[in-house]
Parts: structure tokens; C-alpha cells; sequence
DNA sequence: AGCACGCCGACT
DNA sequence: GTCGGCGTGCTC
């Protein structure tokens, strides 16, 4: 795959451009006949020694070359497939557009450094050599077992002779037990079987996959937007083009938003191909991380279905990349390197020259622009069940419910919650607040728990008897007195959470069963599968959760979804929090009656008459994605404009402030097209002990903003402890 | 990211 | 007099 290498005598040194998974440019090091572009190396670096990956031919004309004086030597190719053109390109790429530096984002692909190294060496040991000195019971139990001339390595030597770990030990002292290698464990080699019939198709489904697998056998770049609502059948549509992709020996990606939601869909997934895909999310334990990483990289793992730090993986040969969930905006990463899994997705495609398929029920406002400017083609699923019936959505005006201060649930919606659990049917709460109350303020003195090290407040989680800050990790017991004024019995809680809401089912319903549904109460795959089988055992009435269960599983008799506060998430002046909102609803109202029993679900809002909750009453999605485009083109926000935040930080405020200025100062004026705002101090001023500013570069659309702002950045070097983050087509406005 | 160097406060 | 805190700077 690699082009040749200019031939050269043996022994001969050329110059190779080293890139080090650090925030560095490339190093250049001289490297013999046997090092090529991609190898991964071993490289001295200062005193220490580094792992790299020879990135291309240096040359050591270039003005910015470092003088041959001070290159050194690669010290040593690993044992590890080079990284591919295709790959080295990606990495480029993601740190041309992102302004990082392309060795950090080398390092979200060489993540487990464990893989680089050779596997280390298993010992096994078998009788030799001198007979035991003094044969005791258990010395004769590991010789006899040992006898057979098959090595075993010494835990289960022990184990299978029944003794202790020291007596194997002792006899290995003596010289009775010799070792001999073990065969390494390469990790099994994927069952996954394409050639296993797949499902009986409808006209639709079988239309949409044969589009899919004619791009699959081109073996070219293309994208397909694939829409459909859930239970249309778009999971066995890219199924089979994953099928077609592994019957031609390629890799498939499959991105999901959150791994810990999947364990229907892998249940799914192994019905169709007789066996699990590769899991790739950031629960990994250290173990199955290297051997994943390993046999992604040496080909072994046919398909791979994790979350957007997958993006990254060495793919031997990738075929094909599916993005499930496209509209999820777990695929943004805010910190570190900020990009969006699904766009760069899309990058990573082109550059290998394959198809990529974004998969939703509701896409994007930038994926539907994108498909009908034609840069991606569209598959239309139409809803298998000759359509069906939406619930019926009803909005509850809070304005006129009057409830007391410590209640959130309206007339209407705990009549039909009552209703419904006499009925044996099932219920959901919508809140998107997790803990007890999001505030805790003192009675006596007005003084609001915050949090020490973020410019928020602390949630009270009353399961754990503890407030916690949900940016930092920062936690402590809930106080007897309050830290202020030192009252006692003053605190008091404001606000609802989920499990507060819980209370107020349990008094509303004593008869109710209810599960808190959140990202603390329900945080591994297999409390998820548990949950789920109650929920199916009929073994919980009220579901009562934050946006963790907007998506998913299929609950036949969940027939009533009560939102408490649809306007939650319209608040703060964010581009995106229209389209999140309407999105995260949309879900949820597509939670209730799903099977022949018709759901209904009540919303209760204070602004029934916002965009937003209108376009949900009245089901039209197309009218809202419409307004919803008109107002962004009109304000030249994205799709219709380009944005780069600027983010300056620091534990020291006043440095920060400086460095903030400073930038303002230097932000380019005079580019037709482009205004800089701020700065100004972040929503969240104080995140985990920085203090932070924000400033916002605003272009037309056809601008490349990287280039206005690597200039621009340029003309203000922020002292050691100012952090400026660059975050191009930023989500959010923290 | 490491790992050095270097320049100021509390110890044997 | 030294030990050691972590701010600043460099690594081909």
C-alpha cells in the first residue's frame, strides 16, 4: 500500500518527519532502509525515549527544517501495523481544521500505548530437570499434573493441581519446573458471519440496501443520509450494507451516540451475524482495550461499533462507516480537541474513499441542508406498520396550574398518570434534571450552595446523601448548617430533579411502582438490561427520567409520556437549543403507545405558544426545520454561516482577562465577512478552577475560518498559564 | 506531555 | 547552609 521507497542503498539514512503523540509539531530523525512512512517508532526525545509514527520523507531543504546537527537516530520500529496513508491524511486533516497540533490528535489514535508494545511474553512451565528435592503431597499433585509435557502457565498450574501459587513457585526455584513460551494470545479472530441471511425486506428497506451496497461495491466516497422513523427498519437497512462490506473483506465502523444504550442493538446485531461486533467506549478495561485496539489494527476485527473516539482506530482495511444517531450531540467533544464525530466521519470517508451512511429518525438541520444541496444522497424510510398512529400530544399551560412551590406535576397530567397505572399501563416522566433539586439555599440567610471550582450550583442527589457539581467532580455531604450564617435546619431544597419527581409520583400514586431513569442510577449495560427486563416484567409503572430514556427501546405498554418542563432546554440564547429541544421531545413523545395500545402524552410548558412546542403539537417536523432554517440563514448562523469560539482560561482570573483583551485587540476587523464578538465571560465563568472568557469569530459561509484564525492567534502568545481553546463550529455557548 | 532548570521559602 | 515548592522552557 505504501509507496515505495526511493531506492536506496542498504544502510543508507534518510530523514523522516516523526510524529509524537504530544502537542508538537513533527520531529525529524534520521531512520535506516528499513523504516517507511507509518511505522510506528521508537524515538529518543530530551532524555527520554518516545513512541511515534515515521509520518513521511522529510526534507531537509525546507527553511523550517531542523539543522542535520541535531538529529538522532530512530532507536527502534515497533512490532505494529504502520499507520495508512489514508489514516496519516485523516489526522492532518482533523489538525488542519481543528487548529490542533497534529501529535494530539496522533494521540487520540495511539490512545493505548500498551498496543504499540510486543505482547508480553506468557510463560508456561512443564516438568524437567531436576526432580523435586523434598516431594511433598502437593509437590507430587503439580508434578503429576505437569508430567504430560503440555506447559501451563503457573496460576494454572496451581489452579488445576489445587495448590497454591507458592508451591509451583517453589519448584520452579529448584529447577524441577522449566519454562518454556507460551503461544501469545492474539485474541479471537471475528465470527462474524455476512453470509447468514438476513431478514425478509419490505419494498422500502429493500430498495434503500440496494443503494447502499452499490455503494459498498463501488468502493468509493459517498454519503447517504438514511431517514426514517423509529421502527421503519433503518437498523436492517445498514445491516446489510455492513454485510456487503464484510463479504468483500472490509472493515465496517458503526458510530452510536452511547454505548451503554446498545445492548438491544448488539443483541440485534449478533441475531443478524451470529456474533457481537468489537465494542469500542471509554468503560473499556485496559485489557480489551489493547486487544481491541490491536485487532482493529491488524485486521481482525470486522466491525467495530463504538462511540466517536472510535473514529480514531487504526482500521486496517475500513470499508464502510455508519453513523447511527447522526443528530446526537454526544458526537460534539467539547474539550480537549473539539470536533464533531459525525462530520469528521464524513472526512474520514472521503479520505479513505468509502461510503458513509448517517443514520436518524430526525437529522440534523446541517445533514437535511446538506442532502439538499445535494452532497448527500437521501433514502427515505416510510413507516413499516401502514403508519403508525402518531401519539396524541397535548400541551398543558403552567401559567394557569397554580401548583405550590414544591410540585411540578399538573391537574392533567397526575389524573392520567393515576389513570394510567390503574389501567396496568406503563408511564414516563420526562425531566432533564438529574439529582433531587438543582439548587440548595438557606432559609435564613439566602446563601446558594456552590460549587467551589465552577460558577454553578450544587445538586442536591439525595441517593447518595451528597451535592455534587456536574461539571467538576467536586462533592461533598450535604451540610447540617448552612456554611454562611451556620443556621441549622435552614437548607432548603429548590427546585425538581428526577428524584424528586419520584416523590411526588409516589405520593400522587401510592400503588405505583417507579424507577429513577439516569445517567448516576443507570450508568453499566448491564443495570440498563436489568432495568429494561422490569420494565418489559411489567415490574415498574413510572418511569421517571432524564434524556437517557428519550431514545431506544421499544415498550409496548408504555402508554403515557408526561413532560415537566418542555422549556428547560429553550432558555440561554444557545444557536442550537431549538432544534435540541424539539429533537429531545420528538423522541420522547415517540416513546408512548407504540404497540396496538394508543399513547398519549402531555406537555406542560409556561410558553405553549413557542415555535418549538407548536411544531410538536402539530407534528410537522418539516414546517419546523423550515422556520428553524429561516432564522439561522436570516443571523448567518450554521449551516448558513461559519462560527469559531475562542475560549482563553485560566486559574488566574486577571491573567486570563488580559489574554482575552488582548486577543479582542488583535481580532481580525478588516476581513469582508467576518466579525469577531467579545470577549466576554464565558455562561460558565468558573469551570473546574479556570476562569474563562469567551470571544466569537462569526463568517460567511464560503470563508475557511482556519486560516483567519491561525493568523489572528498569531498575533497574541498568552502566557504558560493562559489556555486558549479554539473550537471551530462550536454546539454549545459554554 | 515529561523532564529539566531555576529561583525563592522552611528545615537539619 | 541545603531541600524542595512548582513556574518556564525545550524536546528533532
Amino acid at each position: 500500500m505504501e509507496s515505495a521507497l526511493a531506492t536506496s542503498n542498504a544502510g543508507e539514512s534518510k530523514r523522516f518527519r516523526v510524529l509524537l503523540p504530544l502537542p508538537l509539531k513533527p520531529y525529524d530523525y534520521r531512520g535506516g532502509a528499513d523504516i517507511a512512512p507509518g511505522d510506528v517508532v521508537r524515538v529518543p526525545l530530551g532524555r527520554r525515549h518516545a513512541i511515534g509514527v515515521a509520518w513521511e520523507i522529510a526534507d531537509p531543504t525546507a527553511p523550517d527544517a531542523a539543522p542535520a546537527a541535531k538529529l538522532k537516530d530512530i532507536a527502534a520500529k515497533l512490532e505494529t501495523p504502520p499507520l495508512g496513508r489514508a489514516h496519516r491524511r485523516f489526522i492532518d486533516w482533523v489538525a488542519a481544521y481543528t487548529l490542533a497540533p497534529a501529535g494530539a490528535v496522533l494521540r487520540m489514535t495511539l490512545s493505548v500505548p500498551a498496543a504499540l508494545e510486543p505482547p508480553a511474553l506468557k510463560v508456561g512451565y512443564v516438568a524437567g530437570g531436576a526432580p523435586p528435592a523434598r516431594l511433598t503431597a502437593a509437590r507430587t499433585k503439580v508434578v503429576a499434573l505437569s508430567s504430560d509435557g503440555v506447559p501451563r502457565a503457573k496460576a494454572d498450574l496451581a489452579a488445576q493441581a489445587g495448590v497454591s501459587e507458592a508451591v509451583v513457585q517453589g519448584l520452579i526455584v529448584q529447577g524441577a519446573l522449566v519454562a518454556v513460551p507460551l503461544p501469545a494470545d492474539r485474541g479471537a479472530v471475528s465470527a462474524i458471519d455476512p453470509t447468514r441471511p438476513g431478514p425478509t425486506l419490505t419494498a422500502a428497506q429493500a430498495s434503500a440496501v440496494a443503494a447502499l451496497t452499490a455503494d459498498v461495491e463501488a468502493g468509493r466516497f459517498h454519503a447517504t443520509l438514511l431517514e426514517g422513523v423509529t421502527g421503519s427498519g433503518k437498523t436492517e437497512v445498514y445491516f446489510e450494507a455492513v454485510a456487503a462490506a464484510l463479504k468483500r473483506g472490509r472493515q465496517c465502523l458503526v458510530l452510536v451516540p452511547e454505548i451503554a444504550l446498545t445492548a438491544q442493538w448488539l443483541d440485534r446485531f449478533e441475531a443478524r451475524f451470529g456474533a457481537r461486533p468489537a465494542e469500542w467506549h471509554s468503560e473499556l478495561k485496559a485489557s480489551q482495550r489493547r486487544r481491541t485496539w490491536r485487532a482493529v489494527a491488524e485486521g481482525r476485527a470486522t466491525v467495530v461499533v463504538g462511540a466517536r473516539s472510535a473514529l480514531f482506530l487504526p482500521f486496517a482495511d475500513l470499508g464502510l462507516i455508519v453513523v447511527d444517531e447522526e443528530q446526537d450531540g454526544s458526537y460534539k467533544q467539547e474539550d480537549g480537541i473539539a470536533y464533531h464525530a459525525r462530520d469528521m466521519a464524513v472526512v474520514r470517508a472521503s479520505l479513505c474513499d468509502i461510503p458513509v451512511v448517517l443514520v436518524s429518525a430526525t437529522p440534523s438541520l446541517e445533514t437535511v441542508a446538506n442532502a439538499e444541496a445535494g452532497r448527500y444522497a437521501r433514502l427515505d424510510l416510510p413507516a413499516r406498520h401502514g403508519g403508525a398512529t402518531l401519539p396524541a400530544v397535548v400541551s398543558i399551560d403552567m401559567r394557569n396550574e397554580r401548583l405550590p412551590a414544591t410540585r411540578w406535576i399538573s391537574m392533567p397530567l397526575a389524573a392520567a398518570l393515576t389513570e394510567t397505572v390503574a389501567a396496568g399501563e406503563q408511564s414516563m416522566l420526562f425531566l432533564n434534571r438529574r439529582g433531587y433539586a438543582p439548587l440548595t439555599l438557606c432559609r435564613t440567610c439566602g446563601h446558594r450552595l456552590a460549587c467551589p471550582n465552577c460558577s454553578t450550583w450544587l445538586v442536591d442527589h439525595r441517593l447518595l446523601s451528597r451535592l455534587q457539581c456536574h461539571h467538576c467532580g467536586f462533592t461533598m455531604p450535604m451540610p447540617h448548617a448552612c456554611p454562611s450564617c451556620q443556621a441549622t435546619e435552614s437548607l432548603a431544597a429548590c427546585g425538581p430533579g428526577v428524584e424528586r419527581l419520584a416523590d411526588e409520583v409516589a405520593a400522587l400514586v401510592p400503588a405505583a411502582r417507579i424507577a429513577i431513569v439516569a445517567s448516576d442510577t443507570v450508568d453499566s449495560p448491564s443495570k440498563v438490561q436489568a432495568l429494561i427486563e422490569q420494565i418489559e416484567q411489567r415490574a415498574i409503572d413510572v418511569i421517571v427520567g432524564t434524556q437517557i430514556v428519550a431514545k431506544g427501546h421499544h415498550f409496548p405498554l408504555l402508554t403515557l409520556v408526561g413532560v415537566i418542563d418542555a422549556d428547560l432546554g429553550l432558555g440561554g440564547g444557545d444557536l442550537r437549543a431549538a432544534e435540541r429541544t424539539y429533537q429531545m421531545l420528538v423522541q420522547v413523545a415517540g416513546r408512548a403507545g407504540r404497540a396496538e395500545h394508543p399513547g398519549r402524552v402531555l406537555v406542560q410548558t409556561y410558553d405553549p405558544t413557542h415555535p418549538v412546542i407548536q411544531a410538536l403539537l402539530a407534528g410537522d417536523r418539516a414546517q419546523f426545520l423550515k422556520s428553524e432554517a429561516v432564522e439561522r440563514e436570516r443571523f448567518h448562523l450554521p449551516p448558513f454561516g461559519r462560527l469559531a469560539a475562542v475560549v482563553v482560561s485560566s486559574a488566574d482570573e486577571r491573567a486570563a482577562a488580559a489574554s482575552a483583551r488582548a486577543l479582542g485587540q488583535a481580532a481580525p476587523r478588516d476581513i469582508a465577512g467576518v466579525r469577531v464578538l467579545g470577549p466576554a465571560p464565558a455562561p460558565l465563568a468558573l469551570l473546574r478552577g479556570r476562569h474563562r472568557f469567551r470571544l466569537l469569530l462569526m463568517a460567511e459561509r464560503g470563508i475557511k475560518v482556519q486560516p483567519v484564525l491561525g493568523a489572528w492567534l498569531a498575533r497574541h502568545t498568552p502566557p504558560a498559564r493562559v489556555r486558549v481553546q479554539v473550537d471551530v463550529d462550536p454546539y454549545s455557548f459554554l
